[in-house]
DNA sequence: ATCCTGGATAGTATATTCCTATTCAATGTA
DNA sequence: TACATTGAATAGGAATATACTATCCAGGAT
């Protein structure tokens, strides 16, 4: 248990730059006899002598002293520094955010996010890790993450969401399906058919759940949790998938072309939202991100 | 200046390193609500949020207070070190000792002192500097110096000194001189022929206050501050000496013999001492070089 | 001798830190 | 659903540390 005080460092080495206790009592805006006090206490505490008080002209070191003046110097720099990294971390756009992100947002938005926010903010570094909803909500509340990109469903308390941009559900279907000509698609039309299900916490039961609201039953012929396997079996003809996520390309990783048609039905809509701890007191860098963040998404995303 | 204090720092790191607040203060020995309301204190005075508070689980860093955690660590090793180094100038017998010596005395003691004292103590570097009488008492009072090996003439009450040894004054002839063979030498048998002055203070008035209380006057035809200078010059037959440093060798750095005879006269000895600043603390190391040299002076010179 | 400079000390008010006791929120369990 | 348990926060009061003003004291300067 240490038994000194940065306080009393900061009077020792002020005393010892200038010579003199009460200069340095000048300096640092305190009466002498703080100072004085101050560094008759370290001397006692640290057990050796610093200063030799000379009558009428000030104090000097002993070579105690004088080493001992260059390392509470070198203490004293690694405690601002300290400080200044932890206020800067409030005060300026730098140092580390934490990103979670779900794992099918992942490839689609964050390479752009990450890029220009970077590119605005260079003394920021970025930490990203993808994950389902579940651990995103787990990292927020146990601290992994300050920020997470995620669906705004089922969403505890204990975390805040600001909406970013919504998505409406799609059909995928392979180019030479019957139906990739049509206009828009029902579930109705389509239910009988193979389904290939996204299986990924909370999409899985939010797909599900728009069968349900329909009154009907998808015939599940394979389940995966990645977006390019649901893809490539589509490609594949393999059935139809139900997506919210929508990437640019129209290929599939093996070189197939797919096709997208909306819902007829008029369905509940994904909202894409950025999640933090509700308790948490947010840094001027989770702000910053945030911010850049939602004028990103309403300039790429506007209207849904 | 800096507004939060190590004990805050020692209770975040130790809250952190077991993840609960309850667990520190029993570690610490301090109640619960002392690390608590350190902790606030800490988030508030850097202006972050270092902990989730999960209830009735304890607490968990968030992202900023991890990076902290690090440094405060750091940090806090640092301040460990500097204390050490300060308490072991006082406990244990390492660091530095800065040692002054009157010009004459160094070659003559301070290669044997320094060796033996640092070969029982390899953990220690001395610094040494010869300098004048004047210049090793200025170099105590103002820090230079923990200690300075000088002679007991003119000390003022600022400086305290142990006697290490007593030498008596002699007279250096050069070989061939016609009182070369005589038992001993009165300084009335001798104060008409050229005299070499070694002059030094205090030396100088030490040697000719000699000749003073004789009632003598001395025939100065040299004098150099240098004691191998007097030396040389005695033995090129240029004068007599009177000196109290004795060189084992009796050759000239040029080669040439000369002999030493004790004065007849009961004269005032010369004390050689260690000094050092009467009102200072000594370190533990100042102590320890202290009382070796005590031994060793009273092993080599026990008899004056 | 006398004044001036500059650190130490005395006495006191205020802030901080610590303690014990209690409260409060969340968890896990009957 | 109630109830004990866990673990942090808060309240209130005692002890400690830090700040201040006023004064003292030793050593240089005049």
């Amino acid at each position: 248990m240490l038994n000194y005080t940065l306080r009393q460092l900061e009077y020792f080495v002020a005393a010892a730059d200038r010579g003199s206790v009460a200069r340095a009592a000048e300096r640092l805006n305190v009466s002498q006899p703080s100072v004085s006090n101050a560094i008759a206490k370290l001397e006692d505490q640290l057990g050796v002598q610093l200063f030799i008080r000379q009558h009428a002209q000030g104090v000097s070191l002993t070579p105690t002293g004088r080493r001992l003046h260059m390392e509470a110097r070198d203490l004293l720099r690694h405690a601002e520094d300290l400080f200044d990294s932890a206020h800067s971390a409030n005060s300026a756009i730098t140092g580390e955010l934490s990103l979670g992100c779900f794992v099918t947002l992942g490839p689609l938005f964050m390479p752009a996010l990450v890029t220009l926010f970077t590119q605005h903010h260079p003394a920021v570094t970025i930490r990203l890790r993808e994950a389902i909803q579940d651990d995103l909500i787990n990292g927020l509340v146990n601290g992994e993450f300050d920020l997470a990109l995620l669906y705004d469903l089922n969403l505890p308390d204990a975390v805040e969401s600001k909406p970013l941009a919504r998505f409406a559900p799609y059909i995928l279907l392979p180019e030479a399906h019957r139906l990739s000509g049509a206009g828009d698609i029902s579930l109705t039309d389509i239910a009988d058919e193979p389904f290939v299900l996204l299986d990924v916490p909370p999409s899985r039961g939010y797909f599900l759940g728009l069968f349900e609201a329909a009154g009907l039953q998808p015939n599940v012929i394979f389940s995966s949790p990645s977006l390019e396997m649901v893809r490539g079996l589509v490609g594949q003809s393999v059935g139809y998938s139900l997506l919210v996520t929508r990437p640019r390309g129209d290929l599939t990783y093996d070189g197939l072309r797919l096709v997208t048609r909306p819902l007829s039905e008029a369905t509940q809509e994904s909202t894409v939202c950025m999640a933090r701890l509700a308790k948490s007191r947010p840094t001027r860098l989770m702000d910053a991100f945030d911010n850049f963040c939602q004028t990103w998404f309403s300039e790429h995303y506007g209207d849904g």
